[in-house]
DNA sequence: ACCGCACCCTGAGCGC
DNA sequence: TGCGCTCAGGGTGCGG
């Protein structure tokens, strides 16, 4: 489940390995939910295209090209953009690992999942986008033009403010986990640095958010902050799909306080940890720390 | 305006 | 070596 930490990592070690470089040929699967611009004319556009650029906004990457076009992605919930000479277990099928051998270091081979492959004319690594849910999204954008998704995104994450979310809140009575999954207040979280974010501000995710005080929006503006830098730092969470440009795994998983970790003491005070579910995601709280 | 929920998709894991 | 079921969830769209 990449977010804003999981994109940023993927942006800033694909970005020297993507720009400059004229994309030489272009493969896709067929049509599908994933493809918001069709995959056929998708290839014939890209052919050709140098990109200049590589920028994250909430959840999204937006690429650049030469000329003005921009190439929008999102990495849904499975999503996976990595170089050729990666190699991740996660890039394969259970079936498929199951019958690996624990020394194989088995190269990527391109597979029914993988939607999108771009070769280029220097003849150097492909790049390849892998999406298995295909909740992922790819699509080109004219130059000039815009898409609803972008313009409808909020603060991003990292910048955000305690005064914003303060002002965002009031006279909302949904669960303040829900504001900061929704994107248009707080663009990149999702709902793992959601629970660890509301942890860390001792805000318990179903509070209602026009009930926050002044002061509790400022510490989850700080701990929002502090939760994302350091799943930066440390390359993401892989918990299922995620892996670096390279194939590397993240991390982060292993510092997590809260999230996947129902039943488990809290790390604080030693209460067990209580699953609950917010607008259909699962959520997990210390019942004691977080009022 | 706001809110809750169904839906898009596939694979893993589990009970039988 | 099966089969049916549930769960996982980012984002969109719809009905109340």
């Amino acid at each position: 489940m990449p977010e804003l930490p999981e994109v940023e990592v993927t942006r800033r070690r694909i970005e020297p390995l993507l720009v400059g470089r004229r994309i030489a040929k272009v493969g896709t699967t067929k049509p599908s939910y994933f493809f918001l611009t069709p995959p056929k004319r998708l290839a014939r556009e890209l052919r050709g295209a140098v990109v200049r650029s590589l920028e994250r906004r909430g959840k999204y990457l937006l690429a650049h090209l030469a000329g003005g076009r921009q190439l929008l992605l999102h990495l849904g919930m499975t999503g996976q953009l990595f170089a050729a000479g990666a190699t991740s277990v996660r890039l394969f099928s259970a079936e498929r690992r199951a019958s690996l051998r624990p020394e194989d270091q088995p190269g990527f081979v391109p597979d029914r999942h993988t939607h999108l492959r771009l070769e280029f004319d220097d003849g150097g690594p492909a790049i390849f986008f892998r999406d298995v849910r295909k909740f992922g999204k790819v699509r080109l954008l004219e130059p000039g033009q815009s898409d609803p998704r972008l313009d409808l995104l909020g603060v991003d994450a990292l910048e955000v403010t305690g005064a914003q979310l303060f002002a965002a809140t009031r006279g909302r009575k949904v669960a303040v986990k829900s504001v900061l999954l929704a994107q248009d207040v707080v663009a990149g979280v999702g709902n793992i640095y959601a629970d660890e974010a509301l942890f860390l501000a001792h805000v318990r995710p179903t509070r209602s958010a026009g009930k926050l005080t002044r002061a509790e929006a400022e510490a989850l503006a700080k701990a929002l902050h502090q939760v994302l830098l350091r799943s930066i730092e440390t390359g993401g969470s892989s918990i299922s799909d995620y892996v670096a440009p390279d194939g590397s795994d993240g991390a982060y998983q292993d510092e997590r306080r809260v999230y996947a970790r129902a039943g488990e003491p809290c790390s604080v005070c030693g209460t067990k940890l209580r699953r609950t579910v917010i607008g259909a995601r699962s959520t997990v709280f210390c019942p004691s720390c977080q009022r």
